[in-house]
DNA sequence: GGCGGAACGT
DNA sequence: ACGTTCCGCC
């Protein structure tokens, strides 16, 4: 081909698994890592090109293109500040010379059908992510039965499974694992009809759930969160988003022997959503929603703030209130609130950032850095979504839920931030393991008992984790 | 700038 | 399917 812009571009020299001790210059540089199969190269058998929705994604986690993109104003909304470089970008990611903002503005808008993206009206280059649909499309598989992203996701589908966590949905999401390029399914259909005792998922062909290879012996989820700092931690346990848990960004280097094992793969959309703020920061009071950083930041270009005295990148998209609603962008009260006042975002209200991109150092604008090693994700996450639910309109019954699911998610984060306060969770550096109750856990007597699917990870693995369960009720209860 | 139809490519 | 390219319209 006389194309060469895509290999040399994207397919970044960096061993494939990371490892403690191992590339983490390169997860570092960049707050991430990436699973073997993400640096594929485009060329592959099985591989398909990068989708544009992760390419922004993409350019969004990357602190050097802040002022290139950036998460901006609401919450999952970004400001492309420099179309002709986005555009750019885009076109050299896709051997496109001639790509421009017209273009890969008419591409975005293909996405609002998808419900992947919408305008945001009234706001120059403005875009928003429907990140209840992309993190439930992507997310599905780990922890969703214990969160209360799925349950809320589960009321809104009437009690049944949420569409977007179909074993085809799921399937989706990696169709380049080792297997599925040779047409193996992640989920051992049985013969029979299909049906929610029909699909199961195949956990071994989840290369960070396997048990080969030197690897995270289970996913996040089921561990005990890393400790974050306040206000950052998920109530539930499972934060869709799968932050700190593995984002090298909280932990830059797990010790072995830590509460997190060696080496988990995070989805490198989930690397690039592990960015995202607390859920239920919005519904907390300001004092404990994240310290009002991103009212100052992210309306000012938005790049940067700082927490604890640190420099923080902010590239984080707001709060994700939609998650919380298990809705579309759209059904979630505080879009729902913005489009009745015509998208007008004041800043501030509510909205926190996670801590992201480590180090800091060295920022290069993308002019500098072109020809540079870029990496490649290329996740191949197909999100044609099946959103049974019209997000443009909610019912009064959704409205309803909407309500008391917040009032009740609302009471139960501020269950667990108090009880943080007061038994002080480790910190991110602190010793793990035990010591760290599971925020999840902690909400066990109100939630529905796990799915055995996860806890049959590993044998060994459930039992501690059944152990430390226990601990962590005895210590809620008492 | 933003939208979406249409034809087209891969 | 997912854009890319072009374009008329607002």
């Amino acid at each position: 081909m006389d194309c060469n812009c895509v290999s040399d571009l994207l397919i970044p020299p960096v061993p494939a698994l990371w490892t403690p001790g191992q590339s983490h210059h390169q997860a570092l540089t960049r707050g991430i890592a990436f699973p073997d199969w993400a640096y594929k190269p485009e060329s592959s058998p099985g591989s398909r090109q990068i989708q544009l929705w992760h390419f922004i994604l993409e350019l969004l986690q990357k602190e050097e293109y802040n002022a290139v993109i950036a998460w901006q104003g609401d919450y999952g909304e970004f400001v492309i500040k420099d179309p002709d470089e986005v555009a750019r970008q885009w076109g050299l990611r896709k051997c496109k010379p001639h790509m421009n903002y017209d273009k890969l503005s008419r591409a975005l808008r293909y996405y609002y059908n998808k419900r992947i993206l919408h305008k945001t009206k009234g706001k120059r280059f403005t875009y928003k992510f429907n990140f209840s649909k992309v993190v439930l499309v992507n997310y599905p598989i780990l922890d969703m039965a214990n969160s209360p992203f799925f349950l809320a996701q589960n009321h809104f589908n009437g009690g049944s499974t949420a569409p977007d966590c179909t074993p085809e949905a799921i399937q989706s999401l990696f169709p380049r694992l080792p297997d599925s390029g040779r047409g193996t399914s992640l989920f051992d259909r049985g013969t029979a009809a299909p049906g929610p005792d029909g699909d199961k998922l195949r956990l071994d062909a989840f290369p960070f759930l396997s048990t080969g290879a030197p690897c995270y012996t289970k996913p996040p989820s089921l561990l005990g969160p890393y400790p974050r700092n306040p206000p950052f931690d998920y109530p539930w346990g499972f934060n869709p988003y799968l932050p700190g848990a593995f984002s090298l960004n909280n932990c830059p280097k797990l010790p072995p022997g830590s509460l997190y094992p060696s080496q988990f793969y995070p989805n490198p959309l989930q690397s690039s959503l592990s960015q995202l703020p607390h859920p239920f920061s919005s519904l907390l009071p300001p004092g404990e929603a994240g310290g009002g950083e991103r009212g100052a930041a992210g309306q000012t270009g938005g790049t940067n703030g700082t927490a604890g005295g640190q420099p923080v990148r902010l590239c984080l998209p707001p709060y994700p209130g939609s998650l919380l609603m298990g809705r579309t962008d759209i059904g979630n009260g505080a879009s729902l609130a913005e489009r009745e006042r015509g998208e007008a975002n004041p800043p501030g209200t509510g909205l926190s950032f996670g801590l992201a991109a480590g180090t800091g150092t060295g920022r290069q604008s993308p002019t500098e850095r072109r020809g540079g090693v870029k990496q490649d994700p290329e996740s191949d996450s197909d999100l044609e979504i099946t959103d049974l639910s019209d997000s443009s309109s909610d019912n009064e019954n959704e409205h309803d839920f909407n309500i008391r699911k917040a009032s009740s998610l609302a009471s139960r984060s501020q269950i667990v931030l108090d009880g943080k306060k007061r038994s002080a969770l480790p910190p991110v550096s602190s010793p793990p393991a035990t010591a760290a109750p599971h925020p999840l856990k902690s909400l066990m007597p109100v939630s529905p008992p796990p799915l055995s699917l996860p806890l049959s990870l590993s044998p060994s693995v459930a039992l501690h984790e059944k152990h430390r369960e226990t601990e962590t009720l005895k210590m809620i209860h008492s």
